[in-house]
DNA sequence: GTCTATACAAGGATAGAC
DNA sequence: GTCTATCCTTGTATAGAC
């Protein structure tokens, strides 16, 4: 019993080391061109461990992916239509910009995933993702309705934020590198996410709180 | 002499299928996921002459990374204080839109290579990208100082614009199978055009003039 | 000038030793 | 349960035939 803990517990860690070396190794060269020899080296373990651990490259691929997604669960997805959408939009974009600066690999492996054709993620994009983006295009074509806010386009409004949130994420190499700068600190976040709200809420026709840079 | 012509003929063309073909295999693939043998499949040619022609898979790649870049002059370049803001945003968000729509692969590319890091990039950022970054950040800065337009953060503008537009091209195959779609219309683009403008421009305190969706 | 044949390293995955 | 040794495929690049 002990010794089984014991080993449960080395596998528990090889597993997390190597998620971790291969996320990084996905980053830098995506799919098909990150080599188990690297994430080994990485996790610095032996190659053969990858396959031990993670059956194939495309399995441990697929839990990082997984891994990704399920970090995604935000605050649009219990907003209803009796909220006040500054508040809920103010929330998203925040939390949208707190993920893209906690986990940027999580955004870039995403990113690189869907600028490759998503050969991984046809099965989310046809079940989950389109549930749910169809159910917040109605949500705020609610509020258009009950003149909470105005008549923009859902679709595209979620694509703006979508776009503009996590730029500051798959993007880093160049912004850091345009503005001088080694990483985003504390006053980058905050001036970021009252930019996006500012932005974005005004030309809802709404006024953000500012509680989150303020 | 007729010779040498046909063969140059011969040589341009070759050289300008592979080109395409490593595009498309670029953006599948990234860079070091893609083979040689891949793009001689996609080019119909055989393995050894890529390297004929192109010396290796890293020069082929800075000729397609290049190629792309010099596509990315635009409407921005040559504004100049005197210029009306709202023209101008106007102009580069549907120039760059355009762009998005009709060479999605190249911003692909260009939005891999900074995502892992943009390693044949540095180059680049540090010397013309952040030079024009500058430069265009002073001139919105006049705009503002001379009361044209709201007192927005340039360099977050900026990135708005970039990451709102590049994202139709980056996140195609997301956003087709959101809606539920082929390819692009007409209609979208127009649509696209539209809310980018009229968000993004009110945001600034200003007006489109709609010339380029009307 | 163009393409075939090939060299040699690195890829993923397996079998079996420890 | 973990890791070493190895198999076979695929990778880039070259040498030399056409």
């Amino acid at each position: 019993m002990a010794k089984q803990y014991k080993e449960g517990k080395i596998r528990q860690q090889h597993r997390e080391n190597i998620l971790a070396a291969a996320e990084t190794q996905f980053v830098k060269a995506g799919f098909k061109g990150t080599s188990m020899q690297a994430i080994a080296d990485a996790a610095d373990l032996p190659k053969a461990n990858i396959v031990y651990y993670f059956g194939s490259k495309l399995e441990l691929y697929a839990e990082v992916l997984s891994s990704i997604i399920s970090r995604w669960n935000s605050v649009l997805d219990t907003a209803s239509i009796d909220d006040d959408p500054a508040q809920v939009l103010e929330d998203y974009i925040c939390a949208k910009v707190d993920l893209s600066i906690d986990y940027p690999n999580a955004s870039k492996i995403f990113a690189m995933e869907i600028i490759s054709g998503a050969p991984n993620l046809q099965e989310h994009f046809r079940s989950d993702l389109r549930a749910w983006f169809k159910e917040r295009v109605d949500l705020i074509n609610a509020w258009i309705s009950a003149g909470k806010m105005n008549a923009v386009d859902p679709q595209h409004l979620i694509f703006m934020i979508w776009s503009s949130t996590q730029h500051y994420a798959d993007f880093e190499t160049q912004i850091l590198a345009i503005t001088n700068r080694q990483e985003y600190e504390q006053d980058d976040v905050k001036s970021i996410k009252r930019f996006l709200c500012e932005m974005i809420l005004s030309g809802c026709g709404l006024t953000p709180s500012g509680r989150h840079w303020a």
